[in-house]
DNA sequence: GTCTATACTTCGATAGAC
DNA sequence: GTCTATCGAAGTATAGAC
């Protein structure tokens, strides 16, 4: 057994994405360099286009991935057991746990919806619209059952997904740049989870 | 009198601004391109230089301008007469304002907190500290007179504004690209600025 | 499937005439 | 202050050997 060993196809494919999925968070999609996404994958730029077609493609199928992780948690928290207002707190732990595990998420659909997704695909459109149905069926529930004020389910999806976004975008940055001063200050993460599942149930709640 | 008339110093200045801040908030610092930006503006390329010195400076020039105008507006909320409760509102509708008036606004904020503001010099960082500053003291002044419960500012302000930006944002894509399902359903600007109202007085108000 | 070498384009920036 | 022409770097993508 040799000390380098040799990398398969699959392995390689899945470097190039995590190296991409790096590079596009960190720069956008103009800014990132596919030359600098194949030495962080070390692999040669030629594989690149050999698994992935293009730098657009490439890019696509990493939003793809990401929206299909998140919908399909959004979609079995909707359809599950429990009240509405466990379900919204359920959300926001789940969509925090998943900002955790893929680092650049925030960043990249930060930047998607700040541009107006133009270069989104019908299909990749229909994947970010599947997470807000959740979203709207958990809210719509509630209003049904009479826990939730007639709060627009999209304006509500629109003030929880931004700050989630924002909140882990400063945390990656707050990382890489050492500043702690006004709006770099650090907060930890649990309290963050907690001001937002509070911030949606004194919005949504009944008043009694 | 000719019927072209010869721009202005301070007119050329003002042409490229404008184009610029088009160009930045459409495409962001790596999508935009200088021979555009002064294409749109109709001077030529070296006027841009001449003016400016350098992209990166005509970047910096716009935000700078845009904090500047925002930190302002917020300082003069935070040191005015008025409740706090009136005060939060007050800022929500300044801050919705300001963005209606600066199309480019959202766009460029969004994307600089997404990337971690990494081209900023310490001035400009500072300007955008600015802001915040000004919502906390709101945050506190209501705190101390009994009217907010103990909420983390910086976690409110983390949860006001980039409800705001991506609203904006959203609105600007839509306009653009004539989208009609899902997270692209249109919504009027006064029932937004409205459920803000509501999502940061009910977040903030103290349980009586 | 993997690599080297390179074609082709775009872009930021500047030199120099007027 | 304004324009034309162009440089040099960087970037995406591909051809072709192994």
């Amino acid at each position: 057994m040799s000390a380098k060993k040799k990398r398969s196809s699959a392995e390689s494919h899945a470097a190039i994405f995590a190296a991409a999925a790096e590079e596009f968070a960190e720069r956008g999609f103009d800014g990132a360099g596919v030359d600098r996404i194949a030495h962080r994958a070390r692999v040669n730029k030629a594989m690149l286009y050999y698994h992935f077609g293009s730098k657009r493609h490439l890019y696509l199928e990493i939003l793809r991935h990401m929206f299909g992780a998140v919908g399909l948690r959004a979609r079995a928290i909707a359809d599950g057991p429990g009240s509405a207002v466990e379900k919204t707190d359920l959300w926001i732990a789940a969509i925090v746990e998943e900002a955790g595990q893929r680092p650049w998420f925030p960043s990249m659909m930060l930047r998607e919806l700040a541009s107006g997704a133009p270069r989104f695909d019908p299909e990749t459109f229909a994947m970010m619209n599947a997470v807000y149905a959740a979203v709207r069926d958990i809210l719509l529930q509630g209003q049904r059952e009479g826990q939730f004020r007639a709060v627009d389910p999209l304006l509500m999806h629109l003030t929880i997904m931004p700050a989630v976004l924002i909140f882990f975008a400063r945390q990656r940055a707050l990382a890489a740049n050492q500043l702690t001063q006004g709006i770099a200050e650090p907060r930890a993460l649990q309290q963050f989870v907690s001001h937002m599942q509070d911030v949606v149930r004194r919005t949504l709640r009944s008043d009694t």
